[in-house]
RNA sequence: GGCCCCGUAGCUCAACUGGAUAGAGUACCUGACUACGGAUCAGGCGGUUACAGGUUCGAAUCCUGUCGGGGUCGCCA
């Protein structure tokens, strides 16, 4: 049931019988015809000009006028300059809701037979999640759910980065520091703890570096590699790494204990493991939260050797060249990028060895088709080169990854820094957002009859609906602005706004109490009525365009432009007390169909919608 | 400096990928039914789409240049 699918059809049929010619469906452009003008739909005919060798006046006129007298469902045309206006007759758009009425599947497309997998989220084990990872986490979640829409097999996983130098240093630092502090005696979440250790040893390191600074040893250095007349101070702030990898003891026990890990080391791998389990149990907590899960989890401390064998295999192939130092390295500077480094010459591999091993890893355990990575923007150039590669090294998938890229988010006050602490942890705000709308709720009234249980569920979910909307409207493409006190507004352009429409169709439905019968032709109907028809009817065309583009915010937009044009039709009509039985009995199908399609709609966004609120 | 992304109303975002008079929310002002839920609805104010050229029936969108913001640039992940 996709009535512009149809429409496409009748067009393309329209110009086979008059220009004798034939254009693919997908040729067409079909636009909602804007309000100033009468139509439903509007076909744009300048594009088709060339094609048609005629001017886009007469190819309108000659359409409009086929349609009109061949395909029933095309009541009138106008045609202003190169735009045909179409208007469906209102029999049609009845019947359109009333097939709607038995078309559960609708916006659902069937099976394509591909697999997909969706990497998204991919945390660091040394601290909690914060607002940047709810971002990633939402994109991936939400394109997950499109994809799926879209007749895809998805497989959702992240890749957990659970070992390297940074991980070893919040285990430095519990180590010596904590009095054996857990999760349960200290009552925080594993994360969080694992986190504060992470911060106490970037602490302890910059005293130790401060101390330094005084001693002869680094007047030296000082004297020796300083640039021009560096102050000492600025000299000490750009030279952090190289003490942290020359000089510091702290430092020198971390990579110790990284090698011991790298080892197999008992004791450090012990503690690696008992740390991490304190963190999967926290971060799980944080996707559970957030309505969030994944079928399949790969750790980096399983994949950090792979993609060796690639590199011998690339070698031989002559796509990648070996330097006198042993590196590997491959050229990619015909495909406009540069000379990549694939090991090092010590024969160690670099994170790009590992994303190729590990695509391929993911291929044989799965035989997936394609690969959506939500990752960073900061990481495009990465991406490009790793896709290259793969293409490169003859990858049967290669030419089907994306790389769902997206913007930081900004706080109103400029970035999120971790060494300022503004830095805004994701419990903290699933936290508030939920007591905001537990607040919002408890000012309104109105569910004293649920129990506690029930009110709790409402509170999460309109809370969340809130926060989820605020981040997931905007075009993953572009950096945004998160303004925690916008983030919880419940008017306007946000999640409750539409989860409101709902309930007001929810208790619309409750409160009709006679039977339904099947949708009939009323014998008239509103502008709204047809608007919101029209409306529905482009649902389908949008979960495809959000696929296409990779852009959830495509689907947020629409489910905000359906709900309000509910709204609005809710003010100007009535429902349960319409003027007859056919109408109130069309209004009532017709509110139906709104909350299935909003119902659907924020499922792919990944909000769910509450009887009450 | 090279390459990539971004710049739209005071603020936060749209604009069906080149289509009609650039739309929403927010903020501010005004108004709404004894009504199916006012987390609502209607109206007002607010724009040289950063700037300058170009391409064509038509440009916020494409090309060139300039300015501004961000990212990235061989052994970090």
């Amino acid at each position: 049931m996709n009535l512009i699918a149809l429409l496409k059809d009748d067009i393309v049929f329209a110009i086979r019988e008059t220009y004798k010619l034939d254009v693919s469906a997908d040729q067409l452009l079909i636009n909602q015809t804007r309000k100033e003008f009468e139509g439903d739909f509007t076909l744009v005919t300048f594009p088709l000009a060339k094609a048609l060798k005629a001017n886009p006046v007469q190819i309108a006129e000659t359409i409009g006028l086929w349609l009109q007298d061949h395909i029933q469902r095309i009541e009138r045309y106008n045609v202003v300059k190169g735009f045909l206006n179409l208007s469906l007759g209102r029999e049609s758009w009845v019947a359109f809701l009333r097939d709607l009425t038995q078309d559960l599947q609708y916006g659902t497309f069937e099976t394509n037979a591909k697999k997909l997998m969706v990497e998204f989220s991919s945390p660091n084990t040394n601290k909690p999640l914060h607002l940047g990872h709810i971002r990633n986490i939402l994109l991936g979640w939400s394109i997950s759910r499109i994809a799926k829409a879209n007749g895809y097999e998805v497989i959702k996983t992240q890749i957990i980065n659970d070992r390297g130098i940074a991980v070893c240093k919040s285990m430095y630092a519990w180590h010596h520091y904590s009095n054996g502090e857990t999760p349960e005696t200290a009552g925080v979440k594993g994360d969080i703890l694992v986190g504060k250790y992470y911060v106490l040893y970037d602490q302890k390191l910059r005293e130790e570096y401060a101390r330094w600074q005084k001693s002869g040893q680094a007047n030296e250095v000082y004297e020796l590699k300083k640039e021009g007349e560096e102050t000492m101070e600025h000299f000490f702030r750009r030279y952090k790494n190289d003490y942290f990898n020359n000089h510091s003891h702290i430092g020198k026990a971390t990579r110790e204990m990284l090698l011991a890990w790298e080892s197999g080391d008992k004791d450090i791998v012990d503690l690696w493991k008992k740390m991490n389990t304190w963190v999967y149990k926290g971060f799980d907590e944080t996707y559970k939260a957030l309505e969030v899960s994944f079928d399949t989890i790969y750790y980096e401390s399983e994949t950090y050797l792979l993609g060796k064998e690639s590199i011998d295999k690339g070698l031989q192939k002559g796509v990648f060249y070996r330097k006198e130092d042993g590196s590997v390295w491959i050229d990619l500077s015909d495909a406009g990028l540069d000379h990549k480094i694939l090991l090092r010459s010590d024969g160690t591999s670099v994170y790009m060895t590992q994303d190729i091993g590990t695509a391929q890893k993911r291929y044989a355990d799965f035989g997936i088709d394609s690969m959506i990575y939500t990752v960073g923007d900061e990481q495009e150039y990465h991406f490009k080169v790793l896709f290259e590669i793969l293409k490169r090294l003859g990858e049967p998938y290669a030419d089907a990854l994306y790389h769902l890229s997206y913007g930081m988010v900004d706080l109103p006050t400029g970035k999120m820094k971790s060494r300022e602490g503004t830095v805004v942890d994701a419990d903290d705000l699933i936290a508030e957002v939920i007591g905001e709308a537990q607040q919002a709720s408890e000012d309104r009234g109105g569910l004293e009859h649920l129990s506690d249980q029930e009110r709790r569920e409402i509170y999460r979910k309109v809370g969340l609906a809130a926060l989820k909307y605020f981040i997931i409207k905007v075009n993953p493409r572009k950096r945004m602005v998160f303004n925690p006190r916008e983030s919880v507004d419940m008017q306007g352009q946000t999640g409750p706004y539409i989860q409101n429409a709902y309930v007001r169709i929810m208790s619309v439905i409750r409160k009709h109490t006679g039977n339904l019968v099947d949708c009939s032709d009323p014998g008239h109907i509103e502008d709204i009525e047809r608007d919101i028809l029209n409306t529905i009817a482009q649902y389908p065309d949008i979960v495809r365009e959000a696929m296409q583009s990779y852009d959830p915010s495509a689907v947020a937009n629409y489910c905000y432009t359906l709900a309000k044009a509910y709204h609005r039709f809710y003010h100007e009509v009535r429902i349960l007390s319409a003027e007859t039985e056919v109408l109130k009995n069309f209004r009532i199908h017709l509110s139906e169909a709104v909350a299935r399609v909003l119902k659907k709609g924020m499922h792919l966004l990944g909000i769910e919608m509450p009887e009450y609120m």
